[in-house]
DNA sequence: ACTCTATGCCTACTTACGTCA
DNA sequence: GGTGACGTAAGTAGGCATAGA
């Protein structure tokens, strides 16, 4: 689903995926085996530049992140989707994933959606709206703080998530959780069956690992983040090795050409006539060559119907392809 | 049919905390 | 013990798709 939000948003790499999607195709297997360093820091927060076996592993799933996308009606709010669901409607939105109506847990409240709660939460939502939207998951277990002020609706945050878990969630001083090994194995299980998870999905696994849908959500957008990094700079990496490739055969070329140059200059004016010249066929652009000079190679390939000489694109160099393959 | 609004999910980017050398 | 680099959980902003009024 990543990747289909990708084609449509304003991304600022957008180039860079459309260039690096030459190479994704061939590039995909690339990266298992060794460690590759490379000296292409991705911008700007790119904090390594070294890709391993283990991050091959990671880059795995990546390979599935475009084949499934989903949608669901509106009020499917995450974590708090138990007080909202309504209704499901599988869309072709978010790359045609399409959840059942199991996908969310039925105790939809039709009422919830234009409770006084929301309308207080919505005219709130023109500035921030993400903001509010966890504004509204953390209070919306609370339907009498619905009309607090702004303030209030924050105090009743911080006490809401000190109720969660006991975390305490105080402005000034955030803690960080740090996940369990069996926490994010099961996670990275879980991403590796799919990159991203249906709100059942998320409220199951929530579940399981005593964690919040939110932190599950979490976990996955940067997990997917995580795997997009390590893809890009794979990607990177590979142009990199392009560009030298290209470098080296537009050398080779130009010294090729310049000698050509001298040899013809230090040829005399006049050409006796030579035997015809060997022809052959470029196994990479089927294309009739003359070996050797003199003679006309045209007339010769004329004269002999089995070589086709249709207007056929010349082989390029590229380095997609094996080199060696180039004639 | 069309517009507007609310909503949810996403990515990209950033911040801040925990860990480790 | 102090420190900087690094990994990562979590926050923020903005975009897109959708449903319903």
């Amino acid at each position: 689903m990543g990747l289909h939000h990708d084609s449509t948003h304003n991304n600022n790499n957008i180039g860079l995926h459309l260039v690096l999607g030459l190479a994704l195709s061939s590039s995909s297997d690339s990266p298992t085996q060794e460690t590759i360093t490379t000296s292409t820091k991705i911008p700007p927060y790119s904090s390594s530049s070294t890709v391993t076996t283990d991050d091959a592993e990671l880059l795995l799933p990546s390979l599935t992140l475009a084949l499934s996308g989903h949608d669901v009606n509106k009020n499917k709010n995450d974590d708090t989707q138990e007080h909202h669901r309504v209704q499901v409607v599988p869309t072709k939105a978010n790359n045609n994933k399409v959840y059942s109506s199991e996908d969310y847990p039925s105790t939809g409240d039709v009422s919830a959606q234009n409770s006084p709660h929301h309308s207080a939460v919505s005219s709130f939502s023109s500035g921030c709206r993400r903001g509010v939207k966890r504004e509204r998951d953390v209070s919306a277990s609370d339907e009498a703080e619905a009309e607090a002020t702004e303030i209030e609706r924050l105090s009743s945050r911080i006490s809401d998530e000190e109720e969660d878990g006991g975390t305490t969630a105080s402005a000034a001083a955030r803690k960080k959780l740090r996940l369990t090994k069996e926490q994010s194995a099961l996670l990275e299980d879980s991403f590796k069956q799919h990159s991203t998870l249906n709100p059942k999905q998320k409220q199951a696994l929530a579940k399981q690992l005593n964690l919040r849908p939110r932190q599950v959500e979490v976990w996955f957008q940067n997990r997917r983040a995580r795997t997009k990094l390590k893809q890009t700079e794979v990607d990177c990496e590979f142009l990199k090795k392009c560009c030298e490739t290209l470098t080296d055969e537009n050398r080779r070329l130009q010294k090729e050409l310049q000698e050509l140059k001298a040899l013809k200059l230090s040829q005399p004016l006049y050409m006796p006539p030579m035997p015809a010249a060997t022809l052959t066929i470029c196994p990479s652009c089927d294309r009739a060559v003359a070996i050797g000079s003199g003679g006309s190679a045209s007339n010769n390939i004329k004269n002999t119907p089995l070589i086709s000489l249709a207007p056929k694109p010349h082989h390029f160099f590229s380095p997609f392809t094996n080199p060696s393959a180039a004639c």
